[in-house]
DNA sequence: AAATGACCAAATAGTCTCATCTAGTCAGAC
DNA sequence: GTCTGACTAGATGAGACTATTTGGTCATTT
């Protein structure tokens, strides 16, 4: 009995060649917006046909979908990495990653530079992190820790400005009026300390209840961009 | 010797009118945006010939002007009126009150429904208070008397990105999420408290400080506003 | 002098046509 | 089974032209 047909592919080689995929459309997406980013570009920057795109992602913003979820994941990785211990060491470490990803700063200030047409998508990226209840008990349990005050309440959208704001602004200021991204990152995170942080020094508890949310953060955005990726897959 | 001609216009008269031209045109820019309302509604809306208009400015982008400087009057002055003891409370003023105006809310958010074409103007509704040294003059004056902080420094770059973030934010909330106007500025003054003031009582001479501050603003946006209406006395 | 509104040039919006581009498919090559 | 790239339908854009709108002017009226 002789084989017929090419052999299955490596799986890990797929993978590969799904970021590969990703890593040009990255590039080419930063550089000329989404737009004017074809997948006829993406294809020959990545090196493979445009039906082998098609074999990865039933459409083009499913591809774009992916490499949001991918920087989402590697983004968390990082802040993980960082092993932040309070609330504002969590945002501070948040807003420097961020702005050291054009495209995902680009999705939370909602630059149509790089958007272009999905400009007006969802606008997740901060509330994204705070939704889906996660965050309100992270949040309770920091309380209930004695790390974060009860006051002044509505803890969510103080974060959720704070962040907004101080990523944002920079946008609209002359170039010298900015600081540099590092020192925002610092004052993100000296604010939200100020405004909900009861200044006590850590607790071990609440050092656990941050690297646990991260954890489940990180897990949920693995469990997402994995089903951005294996399109073989899909239902 | 007889008299000919028709009599000059009594000058209380002119403004008047002035302000009803105004007044018609933030009723019409509000209702349709600024691209839509055009010179003819105005002048219609407001009981004057177009020609008119033209006594008292120049262009159409004049009147804008015009009429946002009125609103930044009124702004001030409402500030001015609740009498502010402390930065935060200055501020929290300042965000109660601009929800309460959408002209300006629109200028400082960047609302390119109601701006229109217009929308890449100067965003300085909130740099502007800021800009032109008085404000420094101003924070500096109460760092000197123990109201507020010197840490973490970098103090008009943390209020601007509170309050842009804060009235920022709700555009990209869904509705149920949004905070009522009251407790949003309500938050903003704990935040911009909370981020750089001492949290002693505030001294009489911190809140003369704020007092001079507001007085000095209203005075010039009053002089800015008067060489807006009287197209008559324009170099 | 002060106010008006008919008037005009310029911008803007709308229409139609033709050419180009591009997301997604699929028959066939490996 | 895996991958390719020629192919297509539909979208997008350029161009040319017309119709409409509108900011701004100014001769005339009060």
């Amino acid at each position: 009995m002789v084989k017929v047909g090419r052999p299955p592919q490596d799986p890990a080689r797929q993978l590969e060649r799904a970021h590969r995929i990703l890593d040009a459309a990255a590039e080419l997406i930063l550089r000329w917006g989404y737009d004017k980013t074809t997948i006829d570009d993406v294809a020959k920057r990545s090196g493979v046909a445009k039906g082998t795109i098609y074999l990865h992602w039933k459409t083009r913003d499913d591809l774009f979908a992916a490499l949001l979820r991918r920087e989402r994941v590697r983004m968390l990785e990082d802040i993980r990495a960082s092993e932040p211990a309070t609330v504002s060491e969590l945002f501070g470490r948040f807003v420097a990653v961020m702005l050291r990803r054009p495209l995902l700063r680009a999705t939370l200030v909602g630059d149509s530079e790089v958007l272009g047409k999905l400009t007006r998508m969802k606008r997740q990226s901060v509330t994204a992190l705070e939704l889906g209840g996660a965050f309100d008990t992270y949040l309770a349990r920091l309380i209930e820790h004695g790390a974060v005050r009860k006051e002044p309440g509505d803890h969510t959208t103080v974060i959720g400005s704070i962040v907004y704001g101080f990523v944002a602004l920079p946008d609209m200021l002359r170039e010298e009026a900015r600081l540099p991204d590092e020192r925002i990152a610092e004052l993100v995170a000296d604010t939200i300390g100020r405004a909900m942080e009861t200044g006590r020094a850590s607790s071990a508890a609440a050092t656990r209840a941050t690297l646990d949310f991260l954890d489940a953060m990180v897990e949920i955005a693995r469990h997402k961009l994995a089903d951005s990726m294996g399109a073989k897959e899909r239902v």
